[in-house]
DNA sequence: TTATTGGGATGATTTATATCATCTCTCTTT
DNA sequence: AAAGAGAGATGATATAAATCATCCCAATAA
């Protein structure tokens, strides 16, 4: 529940997007104002409707983003990897995060100063715009996730699950889930019983191969197409 | 489905937000680069999967904000109003639009050139950041009406478009619906019979007085609570 | 003027999926 | 070694909401 290392920052100038684009003075500035934080898996990253405190990017691991629901429904955003923001629509919205994240697998997160990092942004219009692009293609993407989770049924979910783990996530048609099915349930917009369900029909029809967490996709046509009708 | 008139560029300065940020000279550059075009009532302002071509800023009217679905699913996603930008996170993304735009009522928007528009981020970090902080707004306010859809039941999504309507539209609890049933079905994510089922029922249990298009919020207090529970 | 179309409204029926109830199996914990 | 505890799996049942089928009414077209 709580973290512990905290290396030097340099690996944040690596895995930060457009780093390409901030001149000498300006990594500088973000490197004396970051660190890196590890996490185990599990562990709580932040919670939803508290502030935010600093610019978080993935420097290695998993770690995903969900949203608890008064009512006990919890809703799974997205899995974040190296290279990704999290919470940054938050920071840069309201300032409350709007979710929450935990480590799926040991993660380390480098946190920047939120003020040394909107000076940067001040000063450098090149950097801002592709942030502003890298915010859009979030909100758009978590967007397209949910309009899965609304307007799709189940089987369409279930494949919209696969391909994003194929696809965004491992790049590869065959992947161990990082998730318990109740986790992936959560990802689908549904519940436990009826992921089991689907995936045990999936692997009935020989769409996937599957065994524990171990998964292969064996028609990606089949999956895509599912995902397609809806 | 098609634009007529076309005045002075002028009107976007007063409804653009943050506008007070620009110096004379930007403000001059936008103007050069803009100009109003008025819809009438059901035109079309532009189409998903369509190339973004100009940052679009409301100045009159109402226009509404849909995705439409390949299986005919239409799904309305917000209602916007003068002052705000529409296509925003397109336009900052991948420059596709990823739902269509349509007016509600006759609208006025102005058409802002994007290259104008991004040399004045480019030059004012101030502003930029500030039209960061909408977008990601906005992303938020998407996002939470999708979860909205997904994750409540009927009377919850009801409550939640007679609020929106209420409390981000009119700002007062009695108004006149300017859309169709079915179209204030597509905005809470259900048929239209479902939706006047529900709606029919807030008015027999006197939480809502309801005549044709014309709605009167009785007990506000039992519509938030009917929205919280979901 | 009559015919046609589309919105609004309701009842009857169907269906997808959630919920409930078990059961097994594997880890921990003691 | 015994006893929980949690994950996965599967069948039975319940239910919210979609779908289907009408009907009325007003606006528009022929």
């Amino acid at each position: 529940m709580n973290q512990s290392g905290s290396i030097s920052g340099y690996p944040c100038e690596q895995q930060m997007p457009y780093s390409q684009l901030l001149d000498e003075e300006q990594v500088e500035l973000l490197q004396r104002n970051s660190n890196v934080v590890s996490y185990n898996k599990k562990d709580i990253v932040f919670r939803q409707n508290t502030r935010t405190s600093h610019i978080m990017l993935m420097v290695s691991g998993l770690v995903k983003i969900f949203k608890e629901g008064r009512n006990e429904r919890t809703v799974l955003l997205r899995i974040a990897t190296p290279g990704e923001y999290i919470g940054m629509m938050s920071v840069m919205g309201d300032q409350i995060h709007q979710y929450s994240a935990s480590a799926v697998e040991n993660a380390d997160i480098c946190f920047i100063d939120i003020n040394a990092y909107r000076n940067v942004l001040m000063e450098n219009g090149k950097f801002s715009l592709q942030l502003m692009n890298l915010i859009s293609q979030d909100g758009l993407f978590i967007f397209n996730r949910l309009m899965s989770q609304t307007h799709k049924q189940l089987p369409g979910r279930i494949a919209d699950v696969l391909l994003y783990f194929a696809e965004q996530i491992y790049r590869q048609p065959h992947f161990d889930f990082p998730l318990t099915r109740r986790e992936l349930a959560e990802l689908a917009g549904t519940t436990k019983e009826s992921f089991i369900r689907t995936l045990t029909e999936f692997k009935n029809d020989k769409i996937i191969y599957l065994d524990g967490s171990r998964v292969e996709i064996i028609s990606m046509d089949i999956v895509k197409t599912l995902s397609e009708l809806g």
